[in-house]
DNA sequence: AATGAATGAGTGTTCATTCAT
DNA sequence: AATGAATGAACACTCATTCAT
């Protein structure tokens, strides 16, 4: 990920990145099926970890977070942190995951629909609960949402900025919040 | 535009680009600097409509548009039509434009810089009017406006979906200035 | 010439060239069949002004020039003033003529066996004078007279230095007329 | 050297290059940094060679050289060699060194420098020990002595004639160095 | 006579991938 | 399992030449 983030996908070449690994041009092959797969796994993997954070606290046994307007605050969040955490990841997934969902099959356009479905069931619960005003698609809200983020996320990715993710989360989502609340 | 829309832009080997466009391989340099230069042009291009259409529209002279709500409203519809508009150019700005962000210099960036940039001056404008909430970052409501609307955008450009761009506008903008609204 | 002088012939390309002279790139072709024809012109006549500039002096009417040891040294003379006179030119005998002696047709070197002839005829009547010895071959004189003459030629475009011609002949013919010379 | 004496460095595609070497086009890139450094490369082997040949006879333990007009007519008996060693290179080194001299930076010229160098030593030191006459540059007669031989081996390179390289050296230096020995 | 836009063949170089070791 | 030398297809770009104006 460090050699793609670097210099791009296809400018990225496979030596080099075996080299950056420390091992051979051809060890690459037998762990990856090709060039496509390097980035196609790194990329799914990420994907992964993001929702399995997510889930896991949804579902915490301990404490649960159930409460949808929280929920969407710590998705978020997630989202957010994963810049700080892995800043080449975060430069792959701002520059590559668009080019590789029109073109690397539609593999990483499977994660974002994902990543929106989550967030639909949260704002449909939402309404479902009166929390939330009913004359709005949730499928808007949560394309939003996720554009809204992963913006800011990509401004600070690509202006070397950082931020504190979990101050960010909430001002995006006291906007959001506020503009999806019920008001009655 | 079409022949990188389809291809991406590596995946488009220029004398493609030329076959499309009717004309030798030799003749694309005689418009264009270089590879590079054909997709910074067109990315350029596109911008610059943009803003133009929207600084004439605010400036109208016959009827100018000068409410806040009114104009980011205008703002999203615009950048939502380029889908309608141009197909092949709405999938090069979804595909290619992060990429070109980091590696192609920094010219598109600029151009995103510029597009935040006016819709933070709307933003202030309508907070000096008392009309948006004063306890907000100008900067993250920009973002989020950009982002949502472009992640809208986005989704249609990669299912292929269509939608109606006033109707879409209107409805992302319902939740925006719900969130930033003031009470009062 | 300046063109290919500074650039080499491959590396010169006929828009420069036609830039040069202040015409359009069609232009040479009304005056040249090709590239290779531009060249071989400028050799063509270079070295047909070296040939007439030797014979007019070798018959001039009012003061011909008629003694093999001068003779000898008027031709080196020549040779090396041509340096000075366009050292662009100089350039491209020094750079170009070997190349094309072997690939644009053996044109040039028809030139040098034409030098080389006249020399060795002037050797030979020195001979027959008793001028020179008779144990050397002519054409060796010949070919090691146009070697150290064009040796010092290139010496000096390639270093960039500059010299008195008529003093640079005296030397060099000092050393071979001494040679050549009979003893007895 | 076989391609490029055969069509000139310009005209020796890389391809046509690795075809006669019997490897494919890249392979060509795993030994050479550039095609450029194909030709330099063999330059540089062919002037270190004779370098070298030069200085192990003049030292040769058994049967040292150190007499100066012996010194000079090897010198010359080596650099006549070359064509009957290896025809392709003794082309390329007549119709390449001096474009290369003046475009593929002065490597060459470098080469040549070195070769005037040694030979202005042994003329300085013959003219010490009193065997050549002092009223001589010696670096004029190095020029000579290089451009003579060089010559009658270019026209021996370009007409194709083949001659005996020790008789050949022997009837210059016979007229070099009765140019230049003392009389007294 | 002069132009210069258009052509398209030609080429140096890169690099993903393979496979004998 | 790991290597890395070898492959050869692919491609951006140049430029000599033509020809309609």
């Amino acid at each position: 990920m460090e050699v793609i983030a670097e210099n791009g996908y296809f400018n990225a070449a496979v030596s080099a990145i075996a080299a950056r690994a420390g091992v051979a041009d051809g060890t690459v092959y037998l762990y990856f099926k090709s060039k496509d797969d390097v980035l196609r796994t790194a990329i799914d993997r990420n994907f992964e970890r993001f929702h399995q954070r997510v889930v896991e606290r949804f579902r915490d046994l301990d404490d649960p977070l159930d409460d949808p307007r929280q929920q969407l605050e710590y998705i978020a969040q997630v989202h957010l942190e994963s810049n700080s955490e892995n800043r080449a990841m975060a430069i792959v997934m701002q520059t590559e995951v668009r080019q590789s969902a029109k073109f690397i099959a539609e593999f990483s356009h499977r994660h974002l629909v994902k990543y929106i479905h989550v967030v639909r069931e949260v704002v449909r619960r939402g309404q479902q609960q009166g929390i939330f005003r009913q004359d709005i698609s949730d499928g808007v809200v949560a394309h939003c949402m996720f554009g809204a983020i992963d913006e800011l996320l990509s401004s600070a990715v690509f202006t070397g900025r950082s931020y504190d993710a979990k101050a960010t989360a909430k001002q995006v989502l006291d906007v959001l919040l506020h503009g999806i609340t019920s008001v009655d």
